[in-house]
DNA sequence: GAAACAAAATGAACCGGTTCAACATATTAA
DNA sequence: TTAATATGTTGAACCGGTTCATTTTGTTTC
């Protein structure tokens, strides 16, 4: 393999000059960068990149934290966060935690060894759980909480839950079911509070019956079904789901015990996959633009990369709630 | 930022010792040992991995060839490989070309110059419009189709479309629709072959007016949808997609046309993506091992980076036809 | 043609690790 | 106790780019 030495033997000239003319070709003279051009076709030179990140410190990589890149709501946030980064000229870094502190220790550290400028993180900031912020790692979260204690961009996920559940309200329903996410997961919190702050706004009292715990995934919203179908007369007529996906499987669910949607219940997501609207019947939920977020974030981290001081530096972008056949005023 | 140098002149020692006591503890003297570790923690040392790589020309990083990674199959793959990389020591950087030839150009020449080892394309191979195989970058395909000329993982296309049609057929079909993918994608070739094996065998005459080419996305199951019900008395009873995100959306344009599913038409779809157990009817399926697939490919990669000589470069996983309700015996 | 200035080219030093021949020290064998 | 051997340490050289003070070449002016 042919360095940049055996280039400029070959060319007739300095190490220096071919630097140059790769790099700053203005201030080459015509006629040297001829032969610069000619000995590199004929060694079929390619720099060494890894030698001139080294000489540059700096690794032009961002770093990815993901607790799933199978979640299509993540895949999402990371092309936009790709698209942009690859205009930039930096590389994207993929680390899929799967919801490992250790593995996410790892990914922190490659900042820390200069193996990568920064770090967008797609986990939601948990107190006392989370490795970032840190000192000397520059990072932005992505698709998380309030309360973020270093740059975000994000939905306001309170508001958009409490526009649902004023929405089923508006229909009518009164015992309005809740699958969250895991109790302590940001998301559930400020989703919840949506929840709440609506039932308040309506004068309904909170009844903790009417919340099952899931874990954002497909089989807990079967199982949210099961549990909703005992209550019995004491049923939900309106289900206000976390995401699309436990909603998806409570329909099912439902369904499987011959319950009708929504003649016989309301139901609707959050996140809005593609799929939602394809379904039978559409769901009704919350749209999160989950590319511009990717996009948006990687925009902000590769300012603070560069030293500028952004403006501002934390983002409430707008979400749209779609209502499609999943809703329906209570019978 | 502290170097080396400054941990070894802090702790009395030489470069050397102090570079072998963190790759080599064992071969460097329990006293010295100490005082590297105290130095190191002292000076907050952190080595430099840009200058390790360098020096050991190996940048122990693969990169990832994905056409979109918003789509939850290669989503899975790469989980997958992100599995198997990180266990090995490698990092993955995420290629998203966007099917755009200058930036799967840019993500090769990354292996060209030693910012990685090696790649793994999920896009299929596509004669006269690929970058790869290309001599001096090593390379795996992961999910593609026959006749790739590098080493392969992906699961018999042409085979499972065969056994899917065969069992449409076995329901009492002969009038079997199919939604394509784009007519030179590699997938739509090797599963079309399948479909016009299992015809040929039952001796059903192909019928062009049967086929509807979309392009793998959910919106050309719609069209689809439509296309195939104005055909009228000449409509197939049963449709066979290349793909589960057609097959869906397709179900709910028949569906807007108060079309029945399976009674009224049978759809089988491919994939199997995780949502596909969900629906209202739930879709029989063809359901790749996408994580396998991911796990496999980087494992050959990396042997392949290693220099092993792997005893196999082509392997073809096992598929699982899955059989739910959205097909039924013909009326 | 000489002086003054601008433009281009040179090449050694540098980045921060790793490596290895040479050397120093500790251990074992005789 | 000495020689032979094993174990541990040293520090200069190296990887392949980039940089910049210095030198060389080219251009302009009088």
């Amino acid at each position: 393999m042919s360095t940049i030495r055996d280039v400029a033997k070959e060319a007739g000239l300095s190490t220096g000059t071919v630097s140059k003319a790769l790099s700053a070709p203005k201030t080459v003279s015509p006629k040297n960068l001829a032969k610069v051009q000619i000995a590199i076709k004929k060694l079929n030179y390619k720099p060494n990149m890894l030698s001139q990140k080294f000489r540059n410190k700096q690794s032009k990589t961002i770093v990815v934290l993901v607790p799933d890149i199978a979640n299509l709501f993540f895949a999402q946030v990371i092309s936009g966060i790709e698209f942009i980064a690859q205009k930039k000229g930096y590389s994207v870094l993929l680390g899929d935690t799967r919801d490992d502190i250790d593995r996410e220790q790892e990914y922190i550290k490659m900042v820390e060894t200069r193996l990568a400028d920064g770090i967008i993180n797609l986990r939601p900031y948990i107190e006392g759980d989370s490795m970032l912020p840190n000192d000397g790692v520059v990072a932005v979260s992505a698709g998380g909480c309030e309360n973020t204690p270093y740059p975000s961009v994000r939905i306001d996920n309170a508001g958009a839950s409490k526009k649902v559940v004023n929405y089923l309200l508006s229909l009518g329903h009164t015992r309005i079911g809740v699958i969250s996410g895991l109790a302590n997961n940001p998301h559930t919190l400020d989703r919840m509070a949506g929840y709440k702050a609506a039932l308040e706004l309506a004068g309904i009292e909170f009844d903790p019956d009417l919340i099952y715990e899931g874990d954002f995934k497909y089989w807990s919203g079967m199982n949210a079904a099961e549990y909703f179908y005992q209550l019995e007369d004491k049923k939900p007529t309106a289900i206000f789901s976390m995401n699309d996906e436990m909603a998806i499987s409570a329909m099912k669910g439902f369904l499987n015990h011959g319950l009708r949607i929504p003649e016989d219940i309301s139901i609707t997501g959050f996140d809005d996959r593609q799929v939602s609207r394809y379904l039978n019947p559409a769901l009704t939920t919350v749209s999160q633009p989950a590319e511009k977020i990717g996009e948006r974030s990687a925009e902000l981290l590769l300012q603070l990369i560069e030293g500028k001081k952004p403006n501002q530096t934390e983002f409430v972008l707008p979400y749209d709630f779609v209502i499609r056949e999943s809703t329906a005023p209570i019978k």
